[in-house]
DNA sequence: CAGTATCCGATTAGATACTG
DNA sequence: CAGTATCTAATCGGATACTG
């Protein structure tokens, strides 16, 4: 059994939309803000605190980004303490079921991830083709 | 109506852990990678036709994270005409479901996201928190 | 409060050439 | 065929200081 390719020797669906949906929501705090976002509009002060660990320009960045590609909304209060809510579009809330989906998956393979993360923070270092002796 | 608040307030589910499921496919070609070896194994010169636009290093860069990550195995086989052959682990097979998710959902907003393409290639300008004329 | 400007280090990816 | 080694450009994220 030199060759147990089984299903579609090809294609199947176009890979590539999912490429975009990703780029949409890849970035290193885009989930977790967008997903603050879902409970309903945040001030930017309280996204600051939803995630602490965030640099207030980074936020913002990943806030445009956002904003730029129609997942969150931005509105502005004529108020004397000015005021500036961030909420999730149509767009965006329907991502929501897709990023429980993930969360979900992230929780059901814990362990596997958790092994993950040991490996991640080492060096990938090189490695041989070296076969098992050749028969 | 200033605060329309709705939903949960606080929390529901933690979404720290997408976050790490996230960090596993983010990666410029990784969904597409792992997407073809859904299809069955595939040998590394495959890999190349089927995304042709990925530079060998880089492919090769990218199968090692996701082996690392556990989401594909490598497999060498002791033949003259050196073999190796890529395959989804049943943990990699397990994100089938949601980036099948994912290509659905870009294919049904591939709308908003044609228009998210248009304004990804212009740089993102600055921008004033000008408030329309204060009250 | 909300946001900009600058500088910098780390990570990412691409091009190219070379090896068993 | 499968893979490594370099070198480089671009992007990303973080720190810090400053503005209306």
């Amino acid at each position: 059994m030199a060759k147990p390719t089984k299903r579609l020797p090809t294609k199947r669906l176009p890979m590539l939309p999912a490429e975009r949906a990703l780029k949409v929501i890849s970035g290193r705090w885009k989930a977790v803000i967008l997903y603050h976002l879902f409970d309903g509009p945040r001030r930017l002060s309280v996204l600051k605190t939803l995630v602490p660990d965030i640099t207030q320009k980074v936020l913002i960045q990943q806030l445009r980004e956002m904003e730029e590609h129609g997942l969150i909304r931005r509105e502005i209060f004529a108020e004397i303490p000015s005021r500036v809510e961030y909420s999730a579009t149509r767009l965006g809330l329907s991502l929501e079921p897709i990023l429980l989906a993930l969360c979900a998956w992230a929780q059901h393979h814990a362990d596997e991830l958790n092994e993950m993360d040991r490996v991640t923070d080492c060096i990938i270092r090189p490695r041989q083709a070296r076969p098992p002796a050749i028969a």
